[in-house]
DNA sequence: GAAGATTGAGTGGTCAATCTTC
DNA sequence: GAAGATTGACCACTCAATCTTC
């Protein structure tokens, strides 16, 4: 039963959508019993600690975080309260709005980086060697998003 | 600014989900526009087609599709609303109840599938060539979930 | 009129508690 | 007492509608 030939791109999917859900579950988990961090508040720190001035337009965070901008309203408005994020208003266009790490912010992220990087590193330092992961970086680079990384300069 | 190296594994892990949250994002949007379904809707009817008898028992299928019991029963319920899945008793074991697919249930993942799986090969195919798709099939496989596949013959 | 942001209603899931059957 | 299933309360997100500013 079953014998019959899958594509060897339907295999692909199904393997990455697999090895996605099951490292992700297992971090998110992670992040939120040590840190009380959603994935999404994780990366959202990730992304502003890096971000030129460490804030991004709102409207932009949506965009790399794959969120839209009601999701991105909801997830600031949890880290407001906890005060890891202020918002700050642009000058010449009150239209816009940034969300701004703080320094409770930053601090937090550091607290959970840590742990976060070595289990992302253990996860795939144990089941690949060096050539393959950097292989594995290679290909799935050449998938859709794996080319945004690098523009979006911002502003 | 940011031109500190980041570790091969760490951007193996960040191009993977990028590349699963974009590709899958697009595959969802598709299933509900067509078909009304929403991507567990579909994995759950694609699991019970190729299961013995066409049938799972639900915790069988919660484990599959990484959903809690609770999150079962709701997917169910729905697919039952809609007549694409029915319940069937244990025998045996009153504890424990299958879910079946119908002749409806089977004639919507046809309808499906066929889009689908020419989507998932078209986004693999348009951007990788047939070698690296075997590459990337063998270096995904080696990662956690990657060897679930084969395993659980279930009763 | 278009872009950014927010709000209300609805969806798809989780967790903790409960019920039944083993 | 443990396993399977369900229920109620809650959470994170989406969509459609609205408001403000350009």
């Amino acid at each position: 039963m079953s014998g019959q030939a899958v594509p060897p791109a339907l295999r692909a999917w199904t393997s990455l959508v697999r090895a996605h859900a099951v490292t992700g579950h297992e971090l998110k988990a992670q992040l939120q019993a040590e840190h009380g961090l959603t994935g999404h508040d994780y990366e959202a720190l990730y992304l502003l600690a890096r971000a030129d001035g460490q804030r991004m337009k709102r409207v932009d965070l949506a965009e790399r975080l794959m969120l839209t901008p009601s999701g991105v309203t909801r997830l600031l408005e949890g880290l407001e309260e906890e005060g890891l994020v202020k918002r700050e208003q642009c000058e010449t266009d009150l239209r816009i709005s940034y969300a701004a790490l703080t320094d409770a912010g930053l601090e937090k992220l550091e607290q959970a980086s840590c742990g976060h990087e070595g289990s992302v590193r253990s996860v795939l330092e144990r089941n690949l060697s060096k050539a393959e992961i950097e292989q594995l970086v290679s290909l799935l680079e050449k998938l859709p998003g794996g080319d945004d990384g690098a523009s979006c300069p911002g502003v």
